[in-house]
DNA sequence: CATGTTAGCTTTGCGGCGAAACCAATCTGG
DNA sequence: CCAGATTGGTTTCGCCGCAAAGCTAACATG
């Protein structure tokens, strides 16, 4: 299939942005007739006829089976991306290991795989990227584009000279060039963009973010992740305003954070934090997943530590709904665990928080799994391939 | 003149976007050349030539003199716009009083003046508002458009079936069709809106948030306001948002404000509790204005409680900062005076909160003036008519 | 004072998009 | 079974914007 399937390569880069954006719709909305593009997209039915033609033609959209929806009228012949034709790598870069995904164009996983970093060293790493993505692409799917995320308490890459430079201390990593060397050992191009900032991006197109124009995204872990969407696009951040969030001080003379604050975010919630607290009242170092265990099972100790932390969790979330004005914030990352098991305590202190207006704000809880972070990263490469920016 | 003047009148509506764009640009940027005109609007020279030459030609564009910039080079000759000869009335509705404001297209200010409201009904406020732009309209420029701003504990028009409605309780109006009846009474088109989105937009485009894509507008006063511009364009927020942001708890088991709340930003700035809250020490009522007076004077209890207030409100910037990720914060408001006697405490509490980084926020205090609000309301005109939308 | 250089502006040709007229496919009702 | 209604999709034509080439008005230099 191959050669037949690749037809769209080289016509791509020279299509219209319209085009582009048909795609892009039908990515995240499924299959649509043109007369429903037309409308949700503000082009015209005539625009449309023209657009996706040659893209038909080339085998990237494919005519769906004549649909008879309404009662009266022409049937519709749906368009729809030729999603299984094109495949993506994911990466997640974590101190110790590299998770990996290859997705097709709507970001299903079509296989997955985790591993220890060997060698930290750049070239090394994208050596044994390249030796995960032979590894997992047997089959069907052209490899189109790769996205790399880095994460924990790495900073966000920074412009400097038009060439992005990436810092990651807890790789030991420095003004590291990734992207040219990345794309130099995967043969395709390549997005090397913040973890928690890709994850928001997942959300906006395949997650419950899919047809909102504002939501926040707040991730939960051994640091705070924050990232916001506003008139669908991502606000930029910059390094300061990354590590800001974490350091929110939500209760003045509260506990204090390794940084040396008291009653801020990470405080409460960051995996430290919680270890530390239950650790000194029970004596004995314990790891978070005991902590959230312990909760469960009804340990006053560990219980008390997940509601206060998951009071904590509510009120940081009414600030963000009430500054940045989002109806719906999404919670991911290891730590939403405590999310569910104090469920009640979150939405109190929430709703306490919001002039005891219960319901105003959407509170979506993700299930962990460390294959939506390396996710995140396929998203930006399908964004990136989609809309061709960045 | 005014025949002259006022060719490009009918002219107006016909314009592409593009057209619109220049006029835009050159209202807010003020004269430039085609050629610089063409780079910051991602516009060819070919297209400015275009669709400048019947603007000018109609009177709309003037082309200034011959201006001999670079060193090397044709000098260039720069346009503008007519701003003179138009005229656009803003207005602000209190419970007691209309602020009126004539301005040109730069929202200079020509006239202004104020009043009490005589009948308090939607159209007896519409007729005094056509008695007030009589008074104020002698001379030269046509007018183009009115802005009119319901503020102070006033909820924000709904959009309801097409219509927007003005919900005002304290000026007794319940679901009023505002814009058609200001339409009929001033016959130019007309425009509602909330005055802190109002003043937003103004100081977007003619104030200190000129040419910044983000920044967040904090007003303190009888209730404590708020609006929030990301890339661009203002943050929509509902009736209850603008509710919530007064309430903001900023230190849980704070003092109390009207509403129950312990510690809420209200609680600390609102000029209620600033007045209840000097009252109380001092032992017997004071004005806002008393207490401010006597906090500069030197007297321990108002310069404390003032302190207090501006720690509050550094806080409460910090948290906006952090959470909405802008750069710059606006001050506005018959509170302002607030944050310049206690200028350091207000640093101070805003640099704490914000992992004690100096500098990462700029706040900007605007000199508070009734004249403002009423330019709020004109400014929304200006915009309405020159993008051609609300 | 010719010639080159630099930069602003205009003209020309081409392609993308919308508006509207037109064609196509279905159902309803005489 | 045919006219009308309803909706989906195509064709045609004109406008708008860009790219590129050309023109204009200054300065620099030998």
């Amino acid at each position: 299939m191959a050669v037949g399937a690749r037809r769209w390569v080289g016509m791509w880069d020279a299509l219209p942005d319209a085009a582009r954006s048909i795609v892009k719709e039908l990515i995240i909305h499924g299959p649509q007739s043109r007369t429903a593009l037309s409308r949700t997209l503000h082009l015209s039915t005539g625009s449309l006829t023209r657009l996706t033609k040659p893209m038909v033609d080339a085998g990237l959209l494919v005519e769906g089976d004549v649909v008879h929806d309404p009662v009266n009228g022409r049937p519709t012949r749906p368009l729809d991306v030729a999603a299984g034709e094109h495949r993506f790598l994911g990466l997640k870069l974590t101190a110790d290991r590299v998770y990996a995904v290859v997705t097709d164009l709507r970001a299903e996983i079509v296989a997955a795989r985790d591993e220890p970093i060997g060698d930290h060293s750049p070239s090394a790493v994208c050596d044994q990227a390249k030796r995960l993505l032979d590894e997992l692409s047997g089959g069907a799917g052209a490899l189109v584009g790769a996205g790399v995320t880095v994460g924990g308490n790495a900073r966000a890459s920074a412009q400097v000279g038009g060439e992005r430079l990436v810092d990651a201390p807890y790789l030991g990593w420095w003004q590291v060039e990734l992207k040219p060397l990345m794309e130099r050992a995967l043969g395709v191009p390549c997005v090397v963009k913040n973890d928690v900032a890709a994850l928001a991006h997942q959300h906006h197109w395949f997650g419950p973010g899919r047809g909102l124009r504002d939501f926040a995204l707040v991730t939960i872990g051994a640091g705070i992740g924050y990232a916001l969407i506003v008139h669908d696009h991502l606000v930029a951040a910059t390094e300061a305003d990354l590590g800001m969030f974490g350091h929110l001080v939500l209760q003045p003379g509260g506990p204090m954070c390794p940084e040396g604050h008291r009653g801020c975010a990470a405080a409460y919630l960051s995996g430290w934090s919680v270890e530390a607290t239950a650790g000194h009242a029970l004596r004995r170092t314990v790891t978070y997943d005991e902590v959230m265990r312990l909760a469960t099972e009804g340990d006053r100790v560990c219980l008390g530590v997940v509601r206060e932390a998951a009071q904590a969790l509510g009120r940081l979330i009414g600030h963000v709904a009430t500054i940045s004005m989002v109806k719906t914030v999404i919670l991911a990352g290891e730590g939403v665990e405590l999310a569910r098991i104090a469920k009640d305590d979150l939405a109190r202190a929430l709703t306490e928080n919001r002039r005891d207006v219960p319901g105003s704000v959407d509170v979506v809880i993700e299930a962990d799994d460390f294959r939506e972070w390396a996710r995140g990263g396929a998203v930006v490469a399908i964004q990136s391939f989609v809309t061709g920016s960045d």
